[in-house]
DNA sequence: GAGTTTGAAACT
DNA sequence: CAGTTTCAAACTC
């Protein structure tokens, strides 16, 4: 039951099975003559309802005859019944359970009654007496109705799920009539059971072409088609048919739940009469040929034409499919397990009109079919009760080829940045062709002001990119023009626009020859390159909060032109309220200052006086931010004079010897560590100079967690313990990844949407929770008092039971006793149990320790923390940049000289970025 | 690995 | 604000 009984009583509940035997019984109870292939299904919805577990209560045996009282039911089964009185009331329609229904009870009142008593301990599996006895015995004190206009989709783990059913007033459902239904249904075919998805009544609209699927020559949309398809999956080499006939259950969607909708619950309260349901039959064709087009990722039933039938390999796997015969309705059907990450959009019929198509198409395809999606409903638009199951809505007039986007009403979107702040953007737009070697052109200002640099973001662009990752990749954009060659890399998103780091190398007329470029950056000669992070912004919603890019680490050589002013670098200035534009230098936007890692700010052992870009992040609400590893000062470092470039290659220095020669040296905030319930590892302000889902190893989750909490990685991080969330799509602060500001990175979660693809529904989400909660961003352990070191969890704990002597409890789980905030029972966590604590809590504590036992001071954890795969990464980015900028005379020779000095610029860029942040008082 | 317990977060 | 539900992590078997 679970979520199915979330939905009311309109929820369209379909189901397909036992229908041959079905048609037998009837032949031989000789009492559905009139049966028509077009009512057919009336009956195996009727079948369907009797398995809900109210009728399996009675389907025992040990009960003959009872009648469901609503005393006798549970919560439950008060539900469905109530929703099959409300459903069955509304609708007397004709149907052949209805007619059986009216036979039986045409039968002589006694004779039912002898033949009750008659039947003692009948087993329910009966030749043809026994089974028209039995059906008799359904004999109902009223008319059992079957709802025609309610067909039955659903979804469940189990077969005795049931969606929503119609029980007419004091329906009453015997055994025997279970039983009757429950033989047919045994008899038949494969159950199936289908959810039905309640659908909100949120309607969007999409600009877009109408979508012809690929592979699906019958979606005519001009055509009266009754059809149903199944979006396999937005991978088509995914969408198999093995694929789709593995699936335990098939989810079928509800059109949806207004009158405007085009499924079968709008004849609700009118005069329209609902179009027959027709089952499938196994012999169709075109069933044969819709199996095989799910090969193709779509699967299509034309349904109007009747007696159709899902092969039983189908039906079996749960890819039940019913529709009307001849009415001019459409269904969608979306396979939940092959919806992956993406959204899927459903385009439906628009209000009142039973002669469009509805299709189901993942946003993935929408946008490489060439829809413009400008904005798209979260992905909890459509939810199965109050749990979002990730799919957007979007209703178009099926005739109309574009709409209007209209925003969530809900969206916030503060004003457009002023011009001198606008980013510079690489506007990804649909096109058809993107390969290597195309010459972009950056386009004229856009009318929002921002330079834009137009590259086609389809399949094209994924050929050039190494390894076809739908996330972001990195383009190199070399310029062309006459001045000096330039190149940038580019991070694309093919489902975003990026703002972009740029240098005046892109200038508005310059032209940009598109590269392929690894993150081996192994293509093409550049003189300069950018390291641009591939922050989450979204051109879409210029204006909206975004993760302010991180400028991690930049080459030497490119800090050299910054510093001499011949380079100017800009970067895109979160425009989050309240934080101040970053000022200018040689009249070139300076690298903006970086957020600090958020938990910082709080739990810093002692607080150093507010930079500039600290008072402008005090004025922030916490956001979570994919936190920056580093923290670029207010102003550009300087290239260090203490590496000055030398003949002799400075000793090589390993991230591990990095941190291990300086502990002691920086104080740090370490408390950051322990804000979250979970026992992760410092909770790294991770880096956005890549998010951190594009950086994923062969085998990520096991590489970067290894189950224990104590293991640390010979760098001295400690991996981040990935997120298992599944009904959440992360973005609610029941995930730990979300709830540190972070994106999911090698996780474990199912529909995240804490990932830059989902960049708008993250926002979206963010400030939903900061509606609830302003400081729900916010760590939540500090110190008591400003200075102090003891720390206490701001919130306290709530524990009951579990004495806050399990890492249930916050508290404990952070290692801090409980305070005075908490509010738990029987807490045993207090101060004096604290100190007794053993050697055992210390290998969990969020202390770090060398091989030695010794306990590393914060500062060196600090530096641990800082030093993220992202920030390696970026690191040996430079190196590599730097070796490309060799001439073939300079490799032999200075290459490896200038690839150790490029990495010691790296080093002290990474070194006064921790040491900047880290208050002064705090370094000795 | 499955099922249960727990408490924070979310919801009503 | 309190009570309930949902959720994911912790825990147990």
């Amino acid at each position: 039951m679970s979520e199915s009984m979330n939905l009311d009583s309109n929820d369209i509940v379909g189901s397909l099975e036992g229908f041959e035997s079905l048609e037998h019984i009837q032949a031989e109870l000789g009492i559905l003559d009139e049966t028509s292939q077009g009512n057919q299904g009336d009956h195996v919805e009727v079948l369907e309802l009797m398995r809900h577990p109210i009728v399996d209560k009675r389907r025992d045996g040990n009960v003959k005859n009872e009648i469901i009282m609503e005393d006798d039911m549970g919560d439950d089964d008060e539900m469905i019944a109530s929703r099959l009185e409300e459903s069955m009331s509304t609708h007397m329609m004709h149907s052949n359970v209805s007619d059986i229904m009216h036979n039986v009870m045409d039968m002589d009142e006694h004779e039912v009654e002898n033949e009750r008593m008659d039947q003692g301990s009948h087993d329910g599996h009966a030749d043809d007496l026994d089974q028209r006895r039995l059906f008799s015995e359904g004999v109902i004190k009223n008319e059992i109705i079957v709802d025609s206009q309610v067909m039955t989709e659903g979804l469940g783990d189990d077969d005795n799920s049931i969606e929503a059913a119609s029980i007419h007033n004091e329906q009453i459902l015997t055994d025997s009539d279970v039983r009757y239904l429950d033989d047919i249904m045994n008899d038949g075919v494969n159950e199936t059971v289908i959810e039905a998805a309640e659908v909100e009544d949120q309607t969007a609209e999409m600009e877009c072409s109408f979508v012809t699927l690929p592979g699906l020559p019958s979606l005519d949309t001009s055509a009266n088609t009754n059809e149903e398809i199944i979006v396999a999956d937005q991978n088509p080499e995914l969408a198999t048919a093995d694929r789709f006939l593995n699936q335990d259950v098939v989810k079928t969607e509800k059109i949806d739940d207004t009158p405007s909708s085009i499924s079968l619950t709008s004849f609700a309260g009118t005069n329209l009469q609902p179009p027959p349901l027709t089952l499938v039959s196994k012999t169709d064709l075109q069933v044969q040929e819709a199996v095989k087009s799910i090969t193709s990722g779509v699967y299509v039933v034309n349904s109007s034409t009747a007696s159709t039938a899902l092969p039983s390999n189908l039906i079996q796997s749960g890819g039940t499919l019913l529709a009307p015969k001849d009415a001019k309705i459409s269904r969608v059907v979306t396979i939940p397990h092959m919806e992956g990450n993406g959204q899927t959009i459903r385009i439906v019929a628009p209000q009142g009109k039973f002669n469009s198509t509805a299709k189901a198409i993942t946003l993935s395809q929408a946008r490489q079919m060439g829809l413009k999606i400008s904005n798209v409903i979260p992905g909890n638009a459509k939810t199965v009760g109050s749990q979002p199951i990730g799919i957007s809505k979007l209703v178009v007039p099926a005739s109309k080829k574009t709409v209007t986007v209209v925003k969530s009403p809900t969206k916030i979107l503060p004003g457009p940045p002023p011009p001198a702040q606008r980013p510079q953007k690489v506007l990804i737009r649909q096109a058809n062709s993107l390969k290597t070697g195309t010459l972009l052109t950056s386009s004229a200002q856009s009318s929002a002001g921002a330079h834009m640099i137009r590259i086609p973001a389809n399949q094209a662009i994924q050929q050039i990119l190494p390894g076809g990752s739908k996330q972001v990749q990195y383009v190199k954009l070399i310029s062309t023009g006459t001045g000096s060659k330039t190149s940038t890399l580019v991070p694309v998103s093919l489902s975003k626009t990026i703002p972009v780091l740029t240098t005046n190398m892109l200038n508005p007329s310059t032209t940009f020859k598109v590269l392929p470029v690894s993150t081996q950056a192994r293509t093409a000669p550049a003189t300069q390159r950018v390291l641009i992070p591939a922050t989450s912004a979204s051109s879409s919603t210029p204006t909206q909060i975004s993760s302010s890019p991180q400028i991690v680490v930049l080459p030497s050589h490119l800090l050299q032109q910054v510093k001499k002013g011949d380079c100017k670098i800009t970067t895109v200035t979160p425009s989050i309220p309240g934080l101040k534009p970053a000022a200018t230098v040689n009249g070139n936007r300076k690298i903006a200052p970086a957020l600090p890692p958020l938990k910082a700010k709080e739990t810093s052992p002692v607080e150093a006086p507010a930079a500039p870009a600290d008072e402008a992040l005090e004025n922030l609400e916490p956001m979570p931010l994919a936190q920056p590893v580093l923290e670029p000062p207010a102003q550009l470092p300087p290239v260090p004079a203490q590496l000055p470039p030398s003949p002799e290659p400075p000793k090589p220095l390993t991230v591990t010897s990095f941190a291990e020669e300086e502990p002691g040296t920086r104080a740090a905030p370490e408390a950051d560590s322990l804000c979250r319930r979970s026992s992760s590892p410092p909770s790294s302000p991770s880096s956005t100079l890549m998010p951190r889902q594009e950086m994923k190893p062969a085998d990520p989750r096991q590489e970067q967690w290894s189950g224990d909490e104590s293991y640390v990685e010979a760098n001295g991080i400690r991996p981040r313990k990935p997120c298992n969330c599944t009904k959440s799509m992360c973005l609610k602060l029941y995930c730990d990844c979300f709830a540190n500001g972070e994106f999911c990175y090698q996780c474990n979660c199912l529909t995240c949407f804490n990932n830059l693809s989902h960049e708008e529904d993250r926002q979206r989400a963010i400030k939903s929770c900061l509606e609830r909660n302003p400081t729900a961003f916010r760590p939540k352990i500090g110190k008591t008092l400003a200075g102090s070191e003891e720390r206490r969890h701001n919130r306290g704990c709530h524990c009951k039971r579990s004495g806050c002597l399990k890492n249930y409890c916050e508290c404990y789980e952070a290692k801090i006793p409980c305070s005075k905030n908490c509010k738990c029972a029987g807490c045993k966590n207090t101060d004096a149990y604290f100190g007794k604590r053993g050697d055992d809590d210390r290998l969990r504590s969020d202390k770090m320790y060398d091989t030695s036992g010794h306990l590393y001071s914060a500062a060196c954890r600090n530096a641990f923390s800082m030093l993220t795969p992202e920030v390696i990464q970026a690191t040996c980015m430079c190196l590599i940049a730097r070796a490309e900028n060799f001439d073939d005379s300079d490799k032999s020779e200075e290459a490896p000289r200038l690839i150790i000095e490029e990495f010691g610029h790296c080093l002290v860029q990474i070194i006064d970025s921790l040491t900047k942040s880290i208050p002064q008082d705090a370094r000795s």
